[in-house]
DNA sequence: GTCAATTTGTCCTCAAGTGGACAAATATAA
DNA sequence: TTATATTTGTCCACTTGAGGACAAATTGAC
């Protein structure tokens, strides 16, 4: 493949290079005449700006940085959650760094390690990219954020429940705790056993703060004994479930922190011969295909992941366009209640 | 953050540019000593080279991209696998990367779009990226590879059963498909079913071929109807359970053509009241955490996805950092049989 | 037809490196 | 000491676009 360049779009359009470019960044003093014949050289040569030299030269550098923490060896592998959270969050910002002409590059960090700091800032400055997308377990680490705020480099918190700087988009958390906890004394259950999430992530504790409020507002009071702390891991969900599900007064429902929770809840009932839902409803947060291939599918709800990956590079590239200013919002999206089976009166 | 340039660093140093630039690139011909002395301004600063212009002025842009065909909509998200292959891939990728100062792209594109070849096209031709990584099904696809060929950059397909451009890094699917199946006739079972893998994939014809050869070592006839076709969800692994299963001679062993058409036999198997691995042996490939944490966990082979996708970068790397051409080599990575409660002799 | 407004072109600088030719400085060997 | 080899520096061209200043051409209004 010769390499096509911008001159050669302008001489086959006969204009000038200016005008392809002004073609190119979408700049409003071009006549729709011109315009179109100049997308037409382009669509013919097949051409497409090299982003370096866009990069280089311009403002913009047309990359958006997700970092992923996990431990950086092979070997860390297994430990790590096979959850598809990042698969769903880099689904949703492909799909709009696409739509914008943006890229995404997907790194790696270790929160644990001790050149954190300097990871992050090497990558920003290897990279340059118009935005960082921060997602759970990152977005909370202070020295990721410090290091983010001195590269000045816009960033949106995905997925959490904090303030703190940057953009956030998020799902409110306390809000679907709640729903779920009703939707379970609705159907009459009064002990609701909980096995919380790793409290790393603030999401833990906003969901735990919406089964609280939703049995005070049902006039139920809390038995601290039936919030059984987990840490979002099957082995931590088996322990956690087996501390509930044994004793004598054990609980009619429970709500797990997550579905790889739930799963261990799962695993845990059908050994003890606790039918689901007919001695013990089940109810969790995510939404992963697992849990709807289960016998019997979970209710949950549903994260709206992608749809706030989606969100946060349109924040991204928007702040890109204008300044690289990104102000601090707070983004709510809705989230998704889905009833499925697992979720009955209790017996 | 003021930007760190070569020059700053060369000042620092007390060196010139190009000696710099001869410390980054790790040229042969600089002194020990001075290379330290370099090495020590580029920490003191936080320099890291900026990969636009390196792009820009060099041979080498640092980039590796990872095709992954999706549909280009949020909608069809839900229909996507929810594998973790990918995911696998990526963090094997990932690594290897930042161990060569790479970056990964993980771009998008539907194979069934007719804007196919000018989507590949136009990501090489802006990205120009130093190699390619494609997965199953896209390692496959006439169209993609031609658009590579064309472009003439190097590419890695991972994961395929077909001879063709590039280089290849893969497990060898038969011969894990005939140790598979030789577990389960050395614990006794003679009737042995294999719901195959979606024929886009050609894994799965080498796998049934491992199958029959196994079958055929043994001295065992291969009843046809025994062999029904799965495409990899679990919607087809249902159906295809279902006509196993519900024969009056059903097969003491399953052998599923990958996980997740596994937990889809299981579920038909735990609907009919058929226990496994009392009344029916279970095995399968991939080994995702799913079938890790099912109840029984399940015999699989462990494909080396991590570690094929990191030699696929090591290959690409060394490919750039010499001449930019690629061998067209076939690696072949050791698979590793897990050996669960999902097997078992027949009743 | 003139004036004003808008569109398009010209021209130049700049980004941050690579790469090559070759000269200068330094080290090593004979 | 001289000749030779190696290391380091100098200098320049080159990559591909952005972006700004400003002139030229075109269009529209009156």
């Amino acid at each position: 493949m010769r390499n096509v360049t911008i001159v050669h779009v302008a001489e086959r359009a006969r204009v000038s290079v200016k005008t392809v470019s002004r073609v190119v960044n979408n700049e409003p003093t071009v006549t729709p005449d011109l315009r179109e014949r100049v997308q037409a050289a382009i669509d013919q040569l097949g051409y497409a700006p090299n982003i370096a030299a866009r990069r280089l030269g311009g403002s913009r550098s047309f990359l958006i940085v997700a970092f992923n923490d996990r431990k950086l060896t092979l070997e860390n592998w297994a430990s790590d959650r096979g959850n598809n959270w990042i698969d769903r969050m880099q689904y949703g910002a492909m799909l709009r760094c696409d739509v914008h002409g943006y890229h995404l590059l997907c790194e790696l960090i270790d929160l644990e390690s001790d050149q954190l700091a300097r990871r992050v800032q090497h990558v920003l400055s290897s990279l340059r990219p118009d935005g960082v997308i921060l997602t759970p377990p990152n977005c909370e680490d202070p020295t990721v954020l410090e290091a983010l705020k001195r590269a000045q480099v816009p960033f949106v918190r995905m997925g959490s429940a904090a303030a703190g700087p940057g953009a956030r988009v998020r799902m409110d958390d306390q809000a679907a705790a709640l729903r779920l906890t009703e939707h379970l004394v609705e159907q009459g259950h009064r002990r609701i056993g909980f096995v919380t999430g790793s409290a790393r992530f603030l999401a833990s504790h906003a969901r735990e703060d919406g089964y609280r409020k939703a049995l005070a507002a049902a006039g139920l009071p809390v038995d601290e004994s039936l919030l059984v702390p987990g840490d979002f891991t099957f082995e931590g969900g088996v322990a956690a479930a087996e501390a509930l599900l044994s004793r004598p007064d054990r609980p009619t429902a429970i709500l797990a922190g997550n579905d790889e929770t739930a799963l261990a809840v799962m695993h845990v009932a059908r050994r003890l011969d606790i039918a689901i839902p007919g001695d013990l409803s089940l109810a969790t947060f995510d939404d992963t295909p697992s849990v709807r291939l289960s016998l019997p599918p979970l209710t949950t709800v549903r994260q709206p992941v992608a749809e706030m990956a989606a969100q946060a590079v349109d924040l991204l590239v928007a702040a890109a366009a204008k300044d690289g200013k990104l102000s601090r919002a707070d983004h709510l999206l809705p989230f998704e209640l889905a009833l499925r089976a697992s979720t009955a009166p209790p017996p």
